[in-house]
DNA sequence: GATTATATGTCAATGTATTTACATAAAACA
DNA sequence: TGTTTTATGTAAATACATTGACATATAATC
C-alpha cells in the first residue's frame, strides 16, 4: 500500500508546522493503522467468539471477572476504569450480560451507590470451556510470525501510547470520578 | 499495573495449550492494550476535533478524500476498503457528512451501482484550516517521547498485525466484494 | 442473447462507544 | 451537625460498528 496514500489517510500533505514533515507523516500513519487495527479486532475478534454469544467487549469483561483476584466480584466503577470505557457504556453492556445469564449485578453492602459484578457459574463455564480455546486460536493466527521479542516491543509501545492518551484524557475531559 | 492482572483481562490463567504460557500471557496483554488504545483514541481523538463538528471516523474520511489522488472523488466501495469498515457503516456515516455539507455523494457515470464521494469546498476549508492544526497538536501530545525510531517500530508492528487480521478476515468472513 | 453469479449501495436490527443529565449516596468542609 | 462537593449508577440522545436482507446493475458463463 502506497505509503504516501497511507500518510494522507488522516490528513493531506501540508506545510511544516510544529512537527517536522517526516514526524507528521509517521504520526498520521500510526493513528490510521491503530484505527484500522481496532476495526479489524472488532470484526475478526467478535467472529471468533460469536458462537458463544459473545463480543470482544464481553470477552474483555469476562476475562477481567475470571481472574482469581476478582473472585469476589468487581464494582462497576473499578471495571470501567480497568477497561477504560465510560461507566455509562459499561452499565448497558453489563445489563445485557445479566440478561444472558453471564454475570450477576448485586448491591455493594458497604456503599449503596455501588454495584458489584460477578461472573455466574454458567458464564464461567462458557468462558473457560468454549470461549478460551477459540480466543487462543485467534491469538495464534493474529500474532503469526511475531517472535516473543516482537510481542514485547509492540506491547511496550502500546503501553507508552496509552500513558500519553491517559494524560490527554486527564487534561481535556471531565474526569470520570 | 500488575502484569498478572493485565494478562487475565482477556482470559484467566490456564493450563498450557498450543501456545506456551509466556506467549499466551503476552498475546493477551497485547490485545487488551489494543482494545484500550482504540477506546482512548475514540474518546480523546473525538474531543480534539469536537468543536469542528467532527469525529475520529470523519477525520479518517476527510483525510482520505483530501489526498491529491482523491481529487476526483472516491467510490464508496473504495473508501470502505481503504478504511477497513463495512460499506453499510460507511454509507450511514457519509449520509450524515452530506447533511452537514462536508461531502457530496454523486452517481458514478460509469457504473450506476456506484456512488462517488467528494469533499466539498466547505468541508475542505474546515478540514485544512480548523481540524488539521488540532490534529497535529493531538499527535504531538499522543506521541510525546516517541523517537522517530520508536514510531517506525510501532508502525511496523501494527502493519504486521493488520496483515494477519486481514488474513483471518479473508478466511472466516463473507468477503466484502 | 439469455441466464447465472457477483458487485454495489441502502435498509433494518443489534451491540458498543461517547456525552449530558439526573437521582441518590458518601466524603469533605465549616 | 448541616451544607457543599464529589462519587456512583442509570437514562437518553447520538455516532459508529457489525450482520443479514434486499434491490438494482454489471460481469461471467453458456
Amino acid at each position: 500500500m502506497n505509503s504516501y496514500r497511507n500518510m494522507a489517510a488522516f490528513m493531506s500533505p501540508s506545510t511544516e508546522q510544529n512537527m517536522g514533515t517526516a514526524r507528521l507523516e509517521m504520526s498520521n500513519r500510526i493513528f490510521f493503522r491503530l484505527y484500522q487495527c481496532a476495526n479489524m479486532l472488532h470484526k475478526t475478534g467478535s467472529r471468533a467468539v460469536q458462537e458463544e454469544g459473545l463480543t470482544t467487549q464481553q470477552w474483555a469483561i469476562m476475562g477481567a471477572l475470571s481472574r482469581p483476584k476478582s473472585a469476589s466480584g468487581m464494582a462497576v466503577i473499578e471495571l470501567s476504569q480497568y477497561l477504560m470505557v465510560t461507566r455509562q457504556n459499561l452499565s448497558a453492556v453489563l445489563k445485557r450480560m445479566e440478561s444472558a445469564g453471564h454475570v450477576v449485578i448485586q448491591p455493594d453492602e458497604r456503599d449503596r451507590r455501588s454495584r458489584i459484578i460477578q461472573i455466574t457459574p454458567m458464564g464461567r463455564e462458557i468462558w473457560e470451556n468454549k470461549a478460551l480455546p477459540k480466543i487462543r486460536a485467534y491469538y495464534e493466527e493474529a500474532l503469526d510470525e511475531f517472535s516473543l521479542g516482537d510481542m514485547t516491543h509492540i506491547l511496550h509501545y502500546m503501553i507508552k501510547l496509552l500513558e500519553n492518551m491517559k494524560k490527554i484524557d486527564a487534561r481535556s475531559g471531565v474526569q470520570d470520578e
